[in-house]
DNA sequence: CAAATTTGACCGCT
DNA sequence: AGCGGTCAAATTTG
């Protein structure tokens, strides 16, 4: 992560560098010559310049908001979690993995508590590009009322091996259906050592190098959130969505978090309309993303380059740009 | 041939 | 009754 932290503040100073050169352009361009091409041009690197350093700030003021665990987690993408619209205590999924062996059990007490205790993801386009590490077995397909597309269910691999009752719920979004939502319930009390993620995530990396897919993560909000109980303090354990089995990340009153992949649009951008974001939209290529989540010794977000010694004071800035993937090329 | 996926049936909840 | 979630037999895949 020493890498990525050394990349952040160099992207940084390029991008600000960047932007005044274009400030300076702009300068000499504005004028009874100048052309509104040429101006609108400017203007725009200009600004895609300042979003770019505002983002890699932003970024980092979100992780530091968010409260992740410092313990655990080794994904940047991952690590950026919100809360839900209550206060209840984590449920059960997330509680004693015994609770769930009774099949019963699971119908109704689960339900009910994963409605409101869910951690949700969306992936790319690409069906295989939001594997997260783990393996999962498909146990079923549903149309869902009103969806454009069929929710998948999954289930962990190890479930009859290992009794894990990690499950996932994969859905193509109505609103652009190259975006995969996936939500994850229960949590991994599987043995999924971490060089098997590597290796496994390495793999992945080899498939998809030559496509040079980009991804697109927006972390979202469930719409009914209440602003009043939305924050992101940290507590409870929960899985982590993307591929850390053995590196949950801590949060408190986790009601929903989705992120979005998508292979189209070279952005991450962050609005937050209640307490900073509304969404968030990180972007970067398929293999950055796996290089990111799929680092094989656990290491701590708040001592990774995210959140590392950058001094953060200025609040969060809502409608920023970010291009991920030059970000950390 | 074992593991994974598909898909219709089933179950519990609202 | 309708819906979402799960089961399990059939089928496909590696």
């Amino acid at each position: 992560m020493e890498k990525v932290k050394g990349l952040e503040k160099k992207k940084l100073i390029s991008e600000l560098t960047q932007g005044k050169e274009f400030v300076k352009q702009l300068k000499k361009q504005i004028g009874p010559l100048a052309s509104p091409e040429e101006c609108d041009l400017l203007l725009g690197k200009i600004l895609s310049s300042l979003e770019k350093s505002l983002s890699i700030l932003n970024l980092k003021a979100l992780l530091l908001e968010g409260g992740i665990n410092a313990n655990n987690s080794t994904s940047s993408c991952s690590s950026i979690s919100f809360l839900g619209n209550n206060n209840s205590p984590m449920s059960e999924v997330f509680d004693s993995p015994s609770h769930h062996l009774d099949k019963n059990m699971v119908s109704k007490k689960r339900k009910k508590s994963q409605e409101t205790n869910q951690i949700t993801i969306s992936g790319t386009g690409l069906e295989g590009s939001h594997e997260d590490g783990f393996s999962w077995r498909k146990y079923g397909q549903k149309d869902i009322l009103g969806a454009n597309h069929p929710r998948a269910y999954y289930r962990c691999t190890h479930r009859h091996t290992q009794g894990c009752l990690a499950t996932k719920q994969v859905q193509r979004s109505d609103g652009n259906s190259t975006i995969f939502e996936v939500t994850y319930k229960g949590r991994h009390s599987c043995k999924v050592a971490q060089s098997d993620i590597f290796s496994l995530n390495n793999q992945k990396r080899q498939k998809h190098n030559k496509k040079q897919e980009q991804e697109m993560v927006i972390f979202n909000s469930t719409p009914n959130h209440d602003a009043e109980n939305f924050n992101i303090t940290t507590k409870e354990e929960v899985f982590t969505p993307f591929s850390f089995p053995p590196t949950p990340l801590n949060l408190e009153n986790i009601e929903e978090t989705k992120f979005f992949c998508d292979s189209m649009v070279p952005l991450l951008t962050s609005q937050n309309q209640e307490f900073g974001m509304d969404y968030m939209t990180l972007h970067c290529s398929n293999s950055d993303l796996t290089e990111l989540i799929s680092t094989p010794t656990p290491t701590s977000i708040s001592n990774s380059s995210f959140v590392g010694d950058w001094d953060l004071s200025e609040d969060f800035e809502p409608n920023v740009i970010f291009d991920i993937e030059e970000f950390f090329s």
